[in-house]
DNA sequence: ATTACTAAGCAACGAGTAG
DNA sequence: TCTACTCGTTGCTTAGTAA
């Protein structure tokens, strides 16, 4: 990540506090960097123009309001961080067992994918995910997952259709080893997706708003 | 923290792995951050003079190793990146209970001390401290600790002596609530000294060699 | 080979100011 | 007030080169 962006990215941060969005002036922006008001409008549009941050100009004032991808950037450089200083990579996320539209079998049925996760994760998934709701108290969390890069599962053609790249993480729910699957690009929903040797519904006796515990592994 | 040095220090850091030290030339290491060789020395020789880095230039060959200071800087930004982004901000401190020499509670016995402690941590403290040798596996959890700000108690002055500023953490220790002091002056040394209301030697059943937890709460 | 000095080029910064 | 443009200046970066 280069540095202008992530030194602005985390000040805005550090003033929205959770809410992802302030009211800051130009002036204001430019003290809390240390730098000239001048400065701090070009460093605004920079970012703007980099998708990291909305604003909204309401007479004269602005909001500034951090983007997902904004937040990647962050997340991605707290990953980094503490892997490099060996921190522990491991991240709980807790969430409502719910419905799927069958997408997820359908997907994980796939034979270019099937072959990746044996060799890549060690077992060959029970034809079908479970989705989890994601409480919002673990949205950090699961933005970290989103700004790992996690194990690489590759896409592949059929005579049909393309599908995409994944990427999984290794993880633990109700004593089972699983993983969790995300797109390789990333897609800003709250519901993510575990696969498993096991049928987990049944296995863990869970049903459509269970609670459940999922520990990932982000290294 | 200013910025050029985060982020060399995370190079070298990066680079040098759990060792702190690594050898790398200018090239090398301007590569690794986007810099020419001329530049990597600059910056190598402006790490050395804020005592950053410590370098042995052994036959026009250099060997890098990261000072405590310098660890200093990247566990500081760890923290501060964690707490913008509402990460748990509690570490977790294993060691052995060990004998002090007295010093410990000499210095909680101390009136200024013990005011403070009672008015920012709530308690007064069994006079005596409990002194634990970290084991080297936490050492990184050590330093976070030594990089977060703490409950700042105030230094003070008696006829004879100045007593120093320390930081104090609110921490768990099998069940019970206690604190942990530093110095307010980072000292490396691998011992913690650990306070309660109770005398935890007696109440946990503790003697020298047993092993503890300690549960510290760095927001 | 290596590190690091010097000089020149260039990007980033802030003062002034318009809208 | 506010944001953001222009432009002169500052200071960082690199090329060249010494040791």
């Amino acid at each position: 990540m280069e540095q202008r962006s992530y030194q602005a990215l985390k000040a805005i941060k550090k003033e929205a506090g959770k809410s992802n969005s302030v009211y800051m002036t130009t002036v204001r922006f430019g003290q809390v960097l240390g730098f000239s008001q001048q400065s701090a409008s070009r460093l605004l549009i920079e970012l703007e123009e980099k998708g990291y941050i909305r604003r909204k100009l309401e007479n004269r004032k602005q909001v500034i309001e951090i983007t997902d991808s904004g937040l990647e950037v962050l997340y991605g450089e707290l990953n980094e961080l503490s892997r490099i200083l060996s921190q522990d990579m491991r991240v709980v996320i807790e969430g409502e067992v719910k419905s799927g539209l069958g997408e997820g079998r359908y997907y994980v049925s796939r034979k270019g994918y099937i072959v990746q996760f044996q060799e890549k994760l060690g077992f060959i998934p029970y034809l079908g995910t479970l989705n989890v709701k994601v409480d919002p108290l673990y949205e950090g969390n699961l933005r970290r997952m989103r700004s790992s890069e996690g194990i690489r599962i590759e896409g592949f053609k059929t005579e049909d259709r393309t599908f995409g790249a994944v990427k999984a993480f290794r993880a633990r729910i109700g004593g089972e080893d699983c993983a969790v699957i995300l797109p390789e690009r990333s897609v800003y929903t709250d519901t993510i997706e575990v696969i498993s040797k096991e049928y987990l519904r049944g296995k863990l006796g869970l049903k459509d708003g269970s609670r459940v515990r999922v520990t990932v592994d982000l290294s």
